[in-house]
DNA sequence: TTGACATATAGATGAACATCAATATATAAT
DNA sequence: ATTATATATTGATGTTCATCTATATGTCAA
């Protein structure tokens, strides 16, 4: 099930902190190391886990690699959550450019 | 963080399937126990973990206690995520009655 | 090629948690 | 009250997994 893997992905504090920072822009491990509290080794496991799950989009720079969120990932999962838990309901517009 | 509470709780298979047969109708204890492969106290225990979660409705009627999944509650978590980790997404119409 | 830096991997440890059997509680019927 | 049925709780056990230290790999500069 695709679902369990997205849920799993979202059920640690650290992982959504990580999410979190890396939300909106491009960062190398180091600078999200700098802004959460574990070592490189636990990122670079988390970083690990969201990549395999897709959840994470890279960039090799010289030594350093860049990473951020797939946003559009999310949102397919939520909708699939939606879809498979919530099939009832009228989603309307969440959001709108 | 909410989201996390919303994350640890979709993060297990058995509990993705209680939700799922108890999605779209009322369903007594033992219907679910009937429905999927683990004992009555398993299920009894992951209910209690959707309904302190607020993402189960209950109901009871003798000695038995209807168990319904809170759509509503279901999609607000995943606006929710949505709005946390993918807040530069137009989300457009998902679905509409 | 050597040294410095960035990131990944391996292995160990501890904590969180899913599961079960056994038992308790609650409700209804006789 | 007693019995039967439905659900909840308790306590034990095993597994999953987050975290750490230590080390390996990869990349660049001198």
């Amino acid at each position: 099930m695709e679902l369990l893997d997205f849920g799993k992905v979202l059920a640690d504090e650290t992982r959504q902190k990580i999410m979190k920072v890396c939300c909106c822009q491009k960062l190398t491990v180091s600078e999200i190391v700098a802004q959460i509290d574990v070592t490189q080794p636990t990122v670079s496991h988390h970083l690990k886990v969201l990549r395999d799950a897709g959840l994470v989009l890279t960039e090799r720079r010289g030594k350093e690699i860049y990473y951020s969120l797939n946003q559009k990932k999310v949102v397919s999962g939520c909708c699939a959550l939606a879809d498979t838990f919530a099939p009832d309901m009228p989603l309307e517009i969440i959001r709108k450019e």
